[in-house]
DNA sequence: AACATTTGACCCTC
DNA sequence: GAGGGTCAAATGTT
């Protein structure tokens, strides 16, 4: 690998590269399936497109700087702004409100934001992340203007005790209903974003604790990403999807025995899809706790197909994590991740990356 | 009692 | 004034 990649340079490759791969596997099941040229042509055209993005990159070496990338919706990929650097229509506002909530207000609106989009595939229950393994509360919802579904407001639960002034907005997306779009503002300070950066930034270390059976030290984690109302939700639902949590970690007690069944039992049974689910499951008014997705440190396993797309047109240095490895993008934010972090399985120069 | 959600009202920006 | 974002009282849940 040439030195002089930032790491966001390489996670970016490392989307591509996990992109082009899945497109692959389409690829090889398009082919499998009957009349299926014209679809694979278009699984080709995707491919190329990787193919081009790697080249250049390869080609244009070592950036200091990513100026743009552009998510194709629907295609894995993780461009995410980045470096707290502020979206510009929220920087140069000025406080001038007396009231300390109404400052720290706009004061959040100075930081970063980024989109990620999480769809619930109809077809084989639900894919991407979206439980980002935080703790919200949510404090609003709102009727947008133009757009079919509420979009809802959350906050982090330890703001007031930690003041952590994270927060989030989840909006269904008219387009495609089994699309949320989730924009996050603010990064985490609470004790809960120290630990999941520590707990889930290594996917060597996250590895391991997966693997080696000790839950110890990953159980206040998972107890916070599987909350008692998940499980009651699921009684709720009456035994619709049995094998997995909603969660919007909005408390912190375990979903132990779902979460020591193993994560990769969490599987989302079809008939869990939306429009099989019942009402409370894909109501807008409170879409992200009601459906599983992967917890950050589950993501690197899961290898789910979540996109994080900044939309915010301002936001110009934009970075791709490895998503597929790290999770919420917030733990992102100041990775310290260096060349010597980098996972020596990562397939940089596998998949005929570097050709 | 403690915590979460709902929802109308308020504030800010455009 | 419209629309988006947030607050906070009321209400629900555990």
């Amino acid at each position: 690998m040439e030195s002089g990649w930032s790491w966001d340079q390489k996670s970016l490759i490392g989307e591509l590269i996990q992109g082009m791969e899945l497109t692959k596997q389409l690829r090889a099941e398009l082919g499998s399936a009957s009349g299926e040229e014209s679809k694979g042509s278009l699984v080709q055209g995707i491919l190329s497109s990787y193919e081009k993005a790697l080249l250049i990159l390869k080609w244009n070496g070592p950036m200091n700087q990513l100026q743009m990338v552009e998510a194709t919706p629907g295609l894995p990929s993780s461009p995410i702004s980045v470096n707290g650097s502020p979206s510009s229509d929220d920087s140069g506002r000025v406080l001038k409100d007396p009231q300390d909530s109404r400052k720290e207000s706009k004061k959040r609106k100075t930081q970063p934001r980024w989109t990620e989009q999480v769809k619930v595939n109809s077809e084989t229950g639900f894919e991407g992340p979206h439980e980002d393994g935080y703790s919200w509360r949510k404090y609003g919802q709102k009727d947008i203007l133009g757009a079919t579904y509420p979009r809802s407001y959350y906050r982090c639960t330890f703001r007031n005790t930690q003041n952590c002034w994270a927060v989030k907005q989840v909006q269904r997306s008219d387009e495609d209903p089994s699309v949320f779009e989730i924009t996050y503002r603010g990064k985490h300070t609470c004790s809960q974003g120290n630990y999941l950066a520590q707990t889930c930034h290594s996917p060597d270390k996250q590895e391991q604790k997966e693997t080696d059976g000790d839950h110890h030290e990953l159980q206040p984690l998972q107890e916070n990403l599987f909350g008692n109302q998940t499980i009651q939700n699921i009684e709720k639902l009456e035994n619709k999807a049995s094998t997995f949590c909603f969660g919007s970690s909005s408390t912190s007690v375990g979903c132990k025995d779902i979460v020591n069944a193993g994560f990769s039992s969490l599987a989302i049974d079809t008939h869990s899809a939306l429009g099989t689910f019942p009402q409370s499951f894909t109501s807008p008014t409170s879409p992200d706790k009601n459906y599983f997705t992967p917890s950050p440190c589950q993501r690197s396993n899961v290898g789910g197909t979540h996109s994080v797309q900044n939309l915010d047109p301002d936001v110009h240095e934009i970075f791709s994590a490895n998503t597929s490895a790290t999770n919420s993008p917030i733990l992102d934010w100041d990775f310290p991740f260096d060349s010597d972090h980098i996972n020596p399985n990562f397939p940089f120069n596998s998949q005929g990356f570097f050709y």
